[in-house]
DNA sequence: TGGCGGCGATAAGTTGCCCTTATGATAACC
DNA sequence: GGTTATCATAAGGGCAACTTATCGCCGCCA
C-alpha cells in the first residue's frame, strides 16, 4: 500500500539525488529512507530510480514524481483548509431569530457580541420557529433564538430572559379597564399570521384554540401596532417591543393584572462542534439582553 | 500528520454514515476507525463531523471530504501509472546503433527479436559512438550497439561478435597484391567523416595518427564503396557490409594478410532497471548476428 | 420511568511496522 | 590494492495502531 510517507521520502530523494542527504532532510536515518523507497517500488512493481554512483530517476520515476508532488501539495492544502475552517469556526456564526424578537433584541446584542467576540462573522436569519428548527436540524444554522421550550431532545436550550406581553389599545381607550383573558376574547384581536409562535402564545393566553372571529393577520408587530393606532382593534406585544413600536403610534400600553409571559432562549444542536463556543455566546447574549 | 489511511477511513465513514459499517468496509475494528478519525480531526484542529444519533459532516467536513476523495483518486491512479509503466518496461526498448553496423546487423536481428520478444517496442537510433554514449549516460537510451571496448565503468559490456575489415579497391586493381598497412598509407584512402569509430579503427590499422593526405570523407560506407567503384581511391569496410555494399558496385574485395578486426558489443548502464532483460536481449542479438 | 438496544468512546493488552545503530557489499578513485 | 563514498542488509527496540472488552449515552418502548 502506498503511503504519504513514502511519497514524501521519494520527493526528498528526487530533490536531493542522494539517499543520505534525503534522509537528513527527512529527519530519519538513511536505511529507513532506503527501506521506504524500496517498499514503494515494491508496491508499484516497477523501479523508480537507478542506484549507482549518481542515482537517476527512471522515466517512470520522473512521471511518478510529478504526480506524487502534486498529491503532496494537495495534502498540504488540506491543512490550510483546516486552518481556514478553524478560524472560520469561531468566526462564522449563523444565527436564526424569530421575528417577534429580532428587531428589539438584535440591536442590543450585536454591538455587545462584536465587542466580546471581535472575530465573529455573524450571519442572521429571521423567520418563524418551525423553519428555524428545521434549518438548525439540517445544519444550515448554528444556533437560533426562539421561545422556549422547544423540547427537541437533540437540541440544547439555554434560557436568555423572560418577558411579559403587554396590552396595546387605541389611545382613546386608555381610560377603560384592562381586560382579562375572557374579555379579550370578545374584542377585535389583531395577531400575526399563521406560523408565528407569538400568535400561538397570545391565543393561548386568551384560552382560544383557534381564532374564533376573523382576525386580521399582520406580518409584523409594527403593522399590528399601527393598525391598533388606526382604531382597527387591539393586540398584544412583547414588553421588549414597546419602546420601538409605540414611539410613532397613537396607542395606549397597559399591563395585564396577571401578566402572560414567555421565555426566550438560545438553542443549538447538542452535537454541534460549536457547542462550547455557543455556551459562551449564549452567556454574552443573556448579559446583553438585560 | 495526515496519513492516507486516515483519509481512506474518513472517506468510508462519510460514505457509510456509520462508524461500525465504515470499519467493516475498511476491514478494521470500530475503535480503530474511531481513533484514526479522531487523530485526523486533531491533526486538522477542527471537527469533521458531529457525533450523534445520526452523524453528520460539518461544513468543513464536506469540503474536506471532496478534496480528500480527489487525493485518494489520484493516489490510486499512481498504481495504474505503475502498472502501465511495468508493462511498458518490457515493452519499450530504446536501442542505439553505430552507422557502420546498423544497416547490416539490424535486418538480421529485428525479425529475430520480435519473434523472441513479441511485446517488444523497439526504438532505434543510429548515430556515432560518442553521441550514443552520452545518450545512454543521460538515460535517453536503454542500450547501444557499439565497438568495444568502451571502458566506461558505469556501463556493462556484452560482446556480440568480432568482425574483420576487408579491403575495397576498384575492380581494375583486382589482380594487384593486397597492400599491407604501410603500403595502404601511401594510397588514396577514403574514410568516413570525423566522429565515426570505424574511421579511427581504419586509421589505427594504418598506424596513422591523423589523415596525412587529404582524404575524402564520406558519410556512409555506401558512399565510400560507390566512390571506390568510380576509381576515386580505396577503402576498408567491415566484413558484414560486404554483401550489401558490393552488390551494385564495380569493386574488388580482398582480405588482408593480417586481418584488422573489431569487436562489436552491446552496452547498457550497470544500474539500469532493465539490466536483467538487457542480458537476455544481448544473448538474442548475439545469436541472431551469427 | 425504568429497562433495553444501538452506537460510539474508552481501556488495556498485543501485534507489527518502522526506525535506529551497526555492518556489509560494491563501485569509484588514488 | 587499499580507501572512501554510497546504498543495502541485519538485528534490535520503541511506538503507533490494532484487537477485544467494556463503558456511557441517547433514544425507544412498554
Amino acid at each position: 500500500m502506498i503511503t504519504l510517507k513514502q511519497l514524501r521520502y521519494f520527493d526528498a530523494l528526487a530533490r536531493q539525488g542522494h539517499f543520505g542527504r534525503a534522509a537528513e532532510v527527512s529527519a530519519i536515518s538513511q536505511p529507513a529512507l532506503s527501506m521506504q523507497i524500496r517498499e514503494l517500488e515494491e508496491a508499484l512493481g516497477a523501479p523508480l530510480l537507478e542506484r549507482g554512483r549518481q542515482m537517476r530517476l527512471t522515466a517512470f520515476g520522473e512521471e511518478f514524481l510529478a504526480k506524487a508532488q502534486a498529491i503532496l501539495r494537495q495534502v498540504d492544502e488540506l491543512s490550510d483548509l483546516a486552518r481556514a475552517a478553524r478560524e472560520r469556526l469561531v468566526g462564522r456564526l449563523r444565527l436564526g431569530v424569530i421575528p417577534t424578537v429580532a428587531p428589539y433584541l438584535l440591536p442590543r446584542i450585536v454591538g455587545r457580541l462584536t465587542e466580546t467576540h471581535p472575530d465573529l462573522d455573524l450571519h442572521i436569519r429571521e423567520t418563524v420557529t418551525p423553519k428555524l428548527l428545521a434549518e438548525l436540524e439540517e445544519g444550515r444554522l448554528d444556533t437560533a433564538i426562539v421561545a422556549l421550550p422547544v423540547s427537541e431532545p437533540s437540541f440544547i436550550e439555554a434560557p436568555l430572559f423572560t418577558e411579559s406581553f403587554v396590552f396595546v389599545r387605541p389611545l382613546a381607550d386608555a381610560l377603560l379597564p384592562v381586560p382579562g383573558p375572557e374579555a379579550l376574547r370578545e374584542m377585535r384581536l389583531l395577531l400575526l399570521e399563521e406560523g408565528h409562535c407569538f400568535r400561538d402564545q397570545a391565543l393561548s393566553f386568551c384560552r382560544m384554540e383557534r381564532s374564533p372571529r376573523e382576525l386580521l393577520d399582520g406580518s409584523s408587530l409594527s403593522t399590528l401596532v399601527q393598525m391598533v393606532g388606526a382604531g382597527l382593534g387591539v393586540t398584544l406585544i412583547p414588553e421588549m417591543a414597546v419602546p420601538v413600536e409605540t414611539r410613532s403610534a397613537r396607542v395606549d400600553i397597559a399591563r395585564f393584572a396577571v401578566e402572560p409571559k414567555r421565555t426566550i432562549g438560545m438553542i443549538w444542536r447538542r452535537a454541534s462542534p460549536l457547542a462550547r463556543q455557543l455556551g459562551e455566546i449564549s452567556e454574552a447574549v443573556r448579559a446583553a439582553a438585560q
